[in-house]
DNA sequence: GCCGTTTTCGGCCCGACTGTTTTCAGTCG
C-alpha cells in the first residue's frame, strides 16, 4: 500500500532516531533526517533507481544510496539492524512522550532497563527515577503528564477545526490595546491537511497584556509555559496553541520564521549563512557587524536572500527554494481566480438544502457558473429516478433563466450535472443516451474499496474512457484519519485522465482533501487538468473552497490547470470532451 | 554522512523555555 518512497523515508527516519538515542554523531543523525524528507518527497519511485539515480536525490550520497539498494535487495539494512539490536523499539517510542527526548530515553534505558511507556510510568510511581542525574520531581511530573496526553490525544486535527479556533484567537488578541498586528502562522498558514498545533503571532512593544489575554481565553485549559516572548497553552478543543509576541519591526522575519516549515527555514538560514548573514525571527543580520539589515516584511527578507516572496503553501523544501532562485516559481491559483463550483448536492438526494437555497448561496459568492450534481440511481439509498432527475433539470433551466441576467457581470449560469457512481467494473448509472442530456458528469467511487489494485485501477480508467464523464470525484476516496485511499495505480489513472480529457477533482471538504498535495504533484506531471470542488451538501460547505485552493497550491497548480477558473466558454468546450453528437 | 561561487576538509540553523543546575543540558519548534 505504502509507496516505496514512504517505506524508505520511514526507515531512514528510524535510523536517524536510533543514532540520536545511542548518542551518535548529531550531524549524522540530521543528515539521515534530511535524506528521509528528500526521499519521501521525491517524484520518482526510489525502487526503480540505481546507485547513480539515488545520488541525484538531495542529501543522498553514496553511503545512503547503498543502504537504499541494500534495503530493496535484502529487505533490510545491516547498519539499521545493528542499532535495532541494541535499542528495543519501545525505547524509540518513549521519545513520542512530550518533554522526553533521545537523551532521557537512553538514560532510563541504560540505567533502569526501561523500554516501554508502561514500564516508565511504573518506574516513576515506584520513585525509581529520583536518583538519575538530570531527573527531578518536576521531570517526573512532566513525563507522567506527557504519557497521559500521548494516550488520550488523537494527534492532529482537521484543518477546519484549527482554522476556526485560530480565526477566533486572532480576532480576540487583535482587540487587545497595544496589539499592532496579529495573525496565524505555522502549518495552518501553509494549509497542511491536518494541524498538530496552532501558531499565533502578534506584534507589540508591550507583550504582557497580550500574553494575559491569551491565557485567559475561555477554552484554555492549561498553561504549559509562559514567558515574556512566548506562551504555550492547551485548549479544550484538543489543540495546543503557541503565541509569540515580537517587536513590531520584526514582524516580517518573525512571520517568515514561524510559518516554517522547519525544512524550508533550514534552507533559508543556510542561504543566509552562505552570504555571511544570520537569519532569526528578529531579522536578517550581518554576522560581522551584528547589524540588522531587514526584518519588517517577509518580502524584504526573501529579497535580501535573493528570492522572490514564496507563497506559504509552497514552503516545504520541495524545490521552491531552487525555483525561487531561478525565477521559476509557479503563479499559483488563488481563491479569487475561481469562477464557479462543479460538484454540489441538494435535498433531492443527500444534501440538506433545497436547490433554490444552494443556487442563491452560489450567486451570493459572486460565481459566474455553478453545477448541481446530485447522485444518480446507483446510490440506491438516494432513490433517484429518471423522472426526478429530469424534473430537477427543468427547474435548473428555469432558475438559470432568472439568474443569468441578474447582476452586473452577466449573472450566474447554472449547469445541470450528476455525480455518477463508478461500479465495480467501471460502469456508471445511465447509458450514454441519458448522460448526453447533462451539462457535465462527475463520476466517483463509493463502494468496493478493497478490490485488488488491478481491478480498482481498471475500473477508474474505464470511467475516464466514458465520453460523458468529465471529472473523477474524490479520486482516492480517502477520509482523513478514518479511511486510507484506495490501492490503485494512480499513475495509470492520471495518464488515462490526460489522454481522455477527464479532469481530476480536488475535493475541498476538510475530511477529504482528495486528491492530496503529493498526488496532485504527480498528476500534474502527466498534464492532467483539475477541478477544485466543494462537494457541498449544505450552504456552509461552499466556504470549504479555501481548503481546496490551499491544497491545489500545495500541488503547485496555476489558474490554467484548474478548469473552474476558466471562462464559461472555455469550460463548456472542455466539458464536450469526446462527444460526437453535440452541437 | 553530506556538501562546496571562501572549502575535497571542516563545517553543518537559531533561539526560547524549563528544570536542575550554580553555568548549563535537554527539548521543542
Amino acid at each position: 500500500m505504502a509507496r516505496s518512497n514512504d517505506e524508505v523515508a520511514a526507515l531512514l527516519q528510524e535510523y536517524a532516531d536510533l543514532i540520536s538515542i545511542t548518542g551518535g554523531d548529531a550531524f549524522k543523525a540530521r543528515v539521515y533526517e534530511k535524506a528521509a524528507r528528500s526521499v519521501g518527497g521525491h517524484h520518482a519511485d526510489v525502487a526503480t533507481l540505481d546507485l547513480k539515480g539515488l545520488q541525484q536525490i538531495p542529501n543522498v550520497g553514496r553511503s545512503i544510496a547503498q543502504k537504499v539498494l541494500e534495503y530493496f535487495d535484502h529487505g533490510s539494512v545491516s547498519a539499521v539492524e545493528e542499532l535495532r539490536a541494541k535499542i528495543p523499539a519501545g525505547v524509540r517510542r518513549l521519545t513520542a512522550i512530550p518533554t522526553l527526548g533521545p537523551k532521557k530515553a537512553l538514560t532510563v534505558y541504560e540505567e533502569l532497563g526501561i523500554s516501554s511507556v508502561e514500564e516508565l510510568a511504573d518506574a516513576i510511581h515506584e520513585e525509581r527515577l529520583r536518583d538519575l542525574k538530570g531527573f527531578g520531581p518536576k521531570t517526573e511530573e512532566n513525563i507522567l503528564h506527557g504519557i497521559s496526553l500521548l494516550q488520550s490525544s488523537g494527534g492532529r486535527v482537521h484543518i477546519d477545526l484549527a482554522m476556526g479556533l485560530a480565526d477566533d484567537i486572532v480576532a480576540e488578541l487583535s482587540a487587545v490595546p497595544g496589539c499592532l498586528r496579529c495573525g496565524y502562522a505555522g502549518s495552518l498558514r501553509r494549509m497542511r491537511e491536518t494541524i498538530g498545533d496552532i501558531d499565533i503571532l502578534a506584534a507589540a512593544t508591550e507583550p504582557a497584556p497580550i500574553m494575559r489575554a491569551f491565557t485567559e481565553l475561555p477554552y484554555v485549559t492549561e498553561v504549559i509555559g509562559t514567558g515574556e516572548k512566548k506562551t504555550s497553552v492547551r485548549t479544550s478543543k484538543g489543540l495546543n496553541v503557541d503565541l509569540r509576541v515580537v517587536p513590531p519591526d520584526s514582524w516580517g522575519a518573525a512571520l517568515q520564521y514561524f510559518t516554517g516549515s522547519k525544512a524550508h527555514n533550514i534552507r533559508t538560514r543556510e542561504l543566509a549563512v552562505h552570504q555571511k548573514l544570520k537569519l532569526s525571527e528578529y531579522g536578517l543580520f550581518d554576522v560581522e557587524s551584528g547589524k540588522k539589515i531587514v526584518s519588517e516584511t517577509e518580502e524584504e527578507v526573501y529579497a535580501r536572500l535573493g528570492l522572490p516572496w514564496i507563497p506559504p503553501t509552497l514552503r516545504e523544501d520541495r524545490g521552491e527554494i531552487e525555483d525561487g532562485l531561478h525565477g521559476e516559481l509557479p503563479d499559483l491559483v488563488t481563491e479569487a481566480d475561481l469562477r464557479g463550483d462543479l460538484h454540489s448536492h441538494t435535498d433531492l438526494t443527500d444534501g440538506l438544502a433545497p436547490l433554490e437555497e444552494m443556487v442563491e448561496a452560489a450567486a451570493a459568492r459572486g460565481w459566474t457558473y455553478y453545477a448541481i450534481t446530485d447522485h444518480g440511481p446507483d446510490m440506491a439509498m438516494q432513490r433517484m429516478t429518471d423522472e426526478r432527475m429530469l424534473a430537477q433539470r427543468e427547474r435548473v433551466r428555469e432558475l438559470d433563466g432568472t439568474y443569468a441576467t441578474r447582476g452586473r457581470r452577466g449573472g450566474l449560469r447554472l449547469l445541470h450535472g450528476v455525480e455518477l457512481n463508478i461500479g465495480p467494473d467501471g460502469e456508471v448509472d445511465w447509458p450514454g443516451e441519458f448522460l448526453a442530456g447533462f451539462d457535465l458528469c462527475v463520476a466517483s467511487v463509493h463502494s468496493h474499496f478493497t478490490q485488488g489494485r488491478e481491478a480498482l485501477t481498471r475500473r477508474i480508467v474505464r470511467a475516464c474512457e466514458n465520453p460523458y464523464v468529465n471529472i473523477i470525484g474524490h479520486p482516492t476516496t480517502r477520509i482523513i484519519g478514518k479511511r486510507p485511499g484506495i490501492d490503485a495505480d494512480l499513475d495509470a489513472i492520471f495518464a488515462a485522465c490526460a489522454r481522455t480529457g477527464t479532469a481530476l477533482e480536488i475535493n475541498a471538504h476538510p475530511d477529504r482533501l482528495d486528491l492530496r498535495d503529493e498526488d496532485i504533484l504527480r498528476a500534474g506531471r502527466h498534464g492532467v487538468k483539475f477541478a477544485v470542488d466543494s462537494d457541498a451538501h449544505a450552504v456552509p460547505h461552499l466556504a470549504n473552497m479555501r481548503y481546496g485552493i490551499g491544497t491545489a497550491q500545495r500541488g503547485r497548480l496555476t489558474r490554467d490547470d484548474v478548469i473552474n477558473t476558466w471562462p464559461e466558454r472555455r469550460l463548456r468546450g472542455f466539458l464536450r470532451k469526446g462527444r460526437q453528437t453535440e452541437r
